[in-house]
RNA sequence: GGCGCGGUGGCAGAGUGGUCAUGCAGCGGACUGCAACUCCGUGUACGCCGGUUCGAUUCCGACCCGCGCCUCCA
């Protein structure tokens, strides 16, 4: 079994092979830096990082590049209201987002490109778009030609005629043909801008990926992802950009997409206000469950974002944790190999993360009846799944034991540990009533009694 | 108008031309001083109508419904 993925522009599951052997270069896009982010930015970040993993244990060496766009109009905007730089603004959101991603476990990226920090590399894609012929200046602007290139279109799976006829922006005066697209817009003085042979101005959105990518990993990158949103038109303004900068070579060989996070059936986004934000999200869950939840579906397909999925995603890690503490004394075999796994054969089609889950259980649940030796072989075989999915790989101990958020922990371990003494204690004096009530005070808490042979252990709920 | 997704049991969510997904929840039982955990057992699920087939949730066609993209968006 090989990794075999869904290739956005053929529209086909596709055998994964890199460019270049043992090593893949794999670019993510990466937020606009002017709010919280929500949950729906998430989902990308949650995929790409379980890709990440996965293909670090295929290959060799893999470079995975994920962007922070610092300069955007929407920043400007922020920013004017905040009367603060943008500069400002975007460190400090970009900073929380790192912080909220960290919180769902996700890897720190090989490369983390600023837009800001490439305007050079930038410009000089631009020129060279131009002196090729793909570009024209007007009234200030630099405007991209679709029409001088065949292909435009092809990633989205559109002609330049059906994309205008539903049209819904007026086109402005400059555009030679209303689907030209900026590649350099100009900026008044009191705005953010750079000097270019154009003027003083900014990027357009587009441009950055691509200058960062060639800058980064080169003019062929194996895989490009992002949130479906993205196909039309960064994606595929990208794609013209880059292979038309680099006289047609190609420029992504695996486009990979993740489907939208829905709220109520509707495609939730900061434009329709419907969103809930990271950060919203972990005073009230902890992260692994709402990267559990993320992970629940497989990639492409929508998910419902509720309080349901929240919960049973808690449920289903409170059941793993619980086999994994069960099994607590036991030495995980350092010796198993998870490749040799049907858990694995999921991941490596088209990251099938809800099969894997499925077998993660399986496995968990083998693990709790085994013989000793197997429990080993088990043991070691849930926490390498674990360590691909990014999750359990905490003790149980503190899976258990902790809150989510930054929110009160209410009552502390050690009160917490005083009462279970004295319940204890109650037990031997044969005190029922007493023992009842400690346990009823503390499930009043959020705390539950677990009794078993070897003593009493609790956990919040 | 163009392009494209999807409708699976209470919920989430895979998958397949012919016994079982899986998880969560529920129910019955075992265990437990009580409980939790765990274990055992437990569900006439595949939008609608036709067609192909010995057999269709799965293939084909029509239909209904929901959603998305067509220059803000992950």
């Amino acid at each position: 079994m090989t990794l075999h993925v869904y290739n956005t522009s053929t529209r086909q599951k596709e055998e994964f092979k890199p460019l270049q052997a043992g090593k893949v270069k794999m670019y993510v896009c990466g937020p606009t830096v002017y709010n919280l982010v929500h949950i729906g930015n998430a989902r990308p970040v949650v995929v790409f990082d379980t890709l990440f993993r996965l293909l670090q244990s295929e290959y060799a060496e893999v470079i995975y590049a994920r962007n922070i766009t610092d300069i955007d109009d929407k920043i400007m905007k922020a920013a004017a209201e905040n009367s603060e730089p943008i500069s400002t603004l975007a460190a400090r959101y970009a900073r929380e987002f790192e912080a909220d991603m960290a919180q769902l476990n996700n890897l720190a990226p090989t490369i983390v490109p600023y837009a800001t920090d490439h305007l050079p590399q930038m410009i000089s894609m631009v020129q060279r778009l131009i002196d090729k012929g793909h570009a024209y200046v007007a009234e200030g602007h630099v405007l991209f030609a679709v029409q001088s290139m065949a292909e435009y279109g092809q990633l989205s799976n559109r002609s330049l005629e059906d994309m205008l006829d539903g049209a819904r922006v007026e086109v402005a005066p400059y555009k030679q043909y209303a689907g030209d697209f900026v590649l350099w817009k100009p900026s008044r003085g009191d705005e953010p801008g750079w000097d270019s042979p154009w003027g003083y101005g900014r990027p357009g959105w587009h441009l950055e990926c691509s200058a960062m990518i060639e800058a980064h990993l080169g003019e062929t990158i194996d895989i490009h992802g992002g949130g479906r949103d993205l196909v039309f038109p960064h994606h595929e303004n990208e794609v013209a950009q880059s292979c038309c900068a680099h006289d047609g070579k190609e420029y992504v060989r695996y486009w990979m997409h993740n489907g939208y996070i829905n709220i109520g059936g509707e495609k939730m986004s900061k434009s329709l206000g419907n969103f809930r934000t990271v950060r919203e999200l972990l005073q009230q869950y902890k992260g692994e469950v709402i990267r559990f939840a993320l992970l629940s579906a497989q990639y492409r397909s929508e998910l419902d974002f509720s309080a349901d999925l929240l919960n049973q995603s808690k449920a289903s890690l409170d059941s793993l944790y619980g086999f994994l503490r069960d099994a607590e004394e036991v030495v995980a075999d350092p010796s198993v190999d998870i490749k040799t796994q049907p858990f694995y054969s999921a991941m490596l089609d088209d990251l099938n993360t809800p099969i894997a889950i499925s077998e993660l259980h399986q496995m968990a649940k083998a693990l709790n009846k085994a013989e000793a030796a197997e429990k080993a072989r088990l043991k070691g075989l849930i926490l390498q799944a674990g360590a691909l999915l990014g999750i359990l790989q905490q003790s149980p101990e503190a899976w258990f034991t902790s809150t989510a958020g930054s929110a009160e922990e209410g009552i502390s371990a050690a009160e917490i540990e005083a009462l279970i003494a004295e319940r204890a204690q109650a037990k031997l004096d044969k005190n029922y009533a007493r023992a009842d009530e400690v346990r009823q005070e503390l499930k009043a808490l959020g705390v539950v009694l677990e009794d078993s042979r070897e003593g009493t252990k609790w956990r919040r709920e």
